[in-house]
DNA sequence: CAGTGGTCTAGACCACGCC
DNA sequence: GCGTGGTCTAGACCACTGG
């Protein structure tokens, strides 16, 4: 048994988001790490003293939010941040034509920084706090296409200085190293004007339009823990959006 | 009761899901109209023979799509092609300060054509197949920030051409005149140069750059009802997408 | 074959909206 | 108070996976 009350004795809020509650701080504790098996929905709903349903409920939700892996006749597994999930949750750019693949990077410069306004707006941090700040280049098929810079607050990345290298997926290398997950992010998309150095970096004519989207990226708490700005070459490749 | 048969006697799909689709018939021949309180769980539970958790389950997917509202007390309703909705369903370009609203639209053009080649590939009808063709612009606050070409199939426009107007909420008339549901669509992005034309319509320098739009919208049957190329001026709006 | 998640059912009670 | 959707429960059977 845990400690979650019945649903109505303190009528707060349905027992199933209360369970699912429970379960994701079971994630952000590491208590299930990503890739595990986790309990069946039975022992799930032994433990915590509610019905199969209740469990059910609570991780078809988590299902919902990429949070959880499902397989029947296997179990329920912890997500992980490999490519090809990276590549279709996060990762929206894709060739004119062809078929979806994740972009190669170049690291340019990769350094500890002072927060500027606008990044310490957004990630949430006092100006001027320490901040990991990672230029890089990504190419598709070899051809250079985006130019981004990564920010992260130094707080909740201690030991960034010891990293050898910066590996592709970083989203992976936050959930080994730091056991930070990034479970949602949101993107602001505006078309601007390539810099002198975007230009150089990606091999245009300074001027060329641009699509530079700044991302917001939040781990399961839904604090702010990487801020992103990329600029993207869209004369062979667009960004996809799907209304529903 | 209906026709649809029982879960195993075909092993064909969960009958939850084919609840749903005999469900989206009623929506796409008109049965039950936009706005229109449908039954009770309890009576499409008695009227099609099944449990009413599997009804339940039908109208949740269906709510999930934006087809559907359901309101605990009162009843579940056809959702409809109103402002707030398309607002925040469809329309993903907010001004970097304040608040979301609908923009106005200013017509300039508006005529009968014939499908150029990627508009028939996106419409998928043949090549110089008659289609309506709608110029108009979009303003923010007063100021022009959108300039788009809305492109219709005239086969599923019957009667366009006795319009007196075009109003500002296009999936309304769509609704209300043909009985046509835009239940989805894709978007591509990419970053333009403000043509001469351009310019002119948006009051900008030719060659800025213009975040441009491409969407194809989809009717419930899954078929592309209509092509829109919106070029935006983002100085001071931005493009919002959220990835979950 | 046993164990898992997926579906379907039936019935209870709760929260909300309206009369 | 009544009818609605929302939640919770309990139990059955099915489909898939693995040993």
């Amino acid at each position: 048994m845990t400690d979650i009350p019945q649903a109505r004795a303190f009528g707060f809020r349905p027992l199933y988001l209360q369970v699912k509650e429970s379960l994701i701080r079971r994630l952000i504790d590491g208590t299930w790490q990503p890739g595990q098996l986790i309990p069946s929905e039975m022992e799930l709903a032994r433990e915590i003293g509610v019905s199969q349903g209740t469990i059910r409920k609570a991780l078809d939700a988590m299902t919902a939010d990429n949070l959880l892996i499902r397989r029947q006749g296997r179990g329920t597994y912890v997500a992980e941040p490999e490519e090809s999930r990276i590549l279709f949750q996060f990762f929206r750019l894709v060739p004119d034509s062809g078929e979806r693949t994740f972009p190669d990077s170049r690291i340019l410069r990769w350094a500890g920084a002072k927060a500027e306004r606008a990044e310490a707006a957004a990630l949430a941090i006092a100006d001027g706090a320490d901040i990991w700040r990672i230029e890089r280049i990504r190419t598709l098929d070899k051809a250079p296409i985006i130019i981004e810079t990564i920010s992260l607050p130094a707080k909740r990345f201690p030991g960034f200085e010891a990293l050898t290298e910066v590996p592709n997926n970083v989203y992976r290398l936050y959930s080994q190293r730091w056991g930070i997950t990034i479970g949602s992010a949101s993107e602001k998309l505006k078309a601007v004007g390539a810099s002198v150095q975007d230009a150089r970096a990606l091999g245009c004519r300074s001027g060329t339009p641009l699509l530079e989207i700044s991302r917001k990226a939040f781990d399961l708490e839904q604090n702010v823990v990487e801020l992103r700005v990329s600029r993207c070459l869209t004369e062979e490749a667009h960004y996809l959006a799907d209304l529903r």
